[in-house]
DNA sequence: CGCCTGTCTTGACGTCCGTCGAAGCAGATT
DNA sequence: AATCTGCTTCGACGGACGTCAAGACAGGCG
């Protein structure tokens, strides 16, 4: 995909954040605030957790639009938009071979999130 | 907090929901996204991700309002509108004590969205 | 080439969200 | 009681979001 070079701010934190502490350990800097919350946002919305969800689990690491807009009773462009947002946060990565599209997870980014949502044991609920 | 009964659909998804296994190992069936989409949305703001983060690594596990409207470059409403926020995705309890209010985290739900975003190692990035 | 299928983009619509000022409520102090 | 302080709620405003229909683009196939 990205047709373009650059068209919309695809965000990369695969290398440069240093996969910062659990957020219950310390205060979480606004500058990290400002390029994970948008992770969280993605994941913010039933479809596109589910979207998420379809793509993490696939089979051989990758699902198809094809397959994924049926599980849905949204629109083709809908499930695009959705896509879209999830590959804006740097969530997934999408790929065109030959007439379908396939969307594969970037794990890098799910393991950073939970390592900042992670709360050491012993903490009663 | 919570001056009526229950004014607000406050989530409660310490007991009932069974710690859904990882996003990446089997499909988020759309019940389970529909519950814990609203906790992550709640987290997808930089503000209310600083908020937890203030409050779950505060000392002594709270976090009076006092202290954390100042880190903040806004208005109190907009705070008291945004811990809210967090209190109805319930990520957090409030509670008065005397002439200040104190929230504190509740580490179950984090360590269900830590556990629901967890990927097994070995899958590169 | 022309058409068909799959996917994305565009434009539009209604709703929700983040923010503020003003007003309200709860405790503490005097 | 009067008042002050801390926090919340209310009402409003601009902008972003979720959704769709219509159109555009890409690749395969006749």
């Amino acid at each position: 995909m990205s047709r373009r070079a650059a068209p919309h701010p695809v965000i990369d934190l695969s290398a440069d954040t240093p996969c910062c502490p659990p957020l219950a350990q310390r205060r979480v800097p606004a500058e990290t605030a400002a390029v994970l919350a948008p992770a969280f946002k993605a994941l913010g919305d039933p479809v596109r957790l589910r979207l998420m969800s379809m793509i993490a689990s696939a089979a051989g690491g990758e699902a198809c639009v094809c397959d994924l807009t049926p599980a849905f009773d949204l629109t083709g462009p809908t499930i695009s938009h959705h896509l879209r947002t999830l590959r804006e946060a740097g969530l997934v990565d999408a790929e065109r071979r030959g007439t379908w599209v396939y969307y594969r997870a970037r794990p890098a980014i799910l393991r950073q999130l939970a390592a900042l949502l992670t709360v050491e044991p012993g903490t009663a609920a």
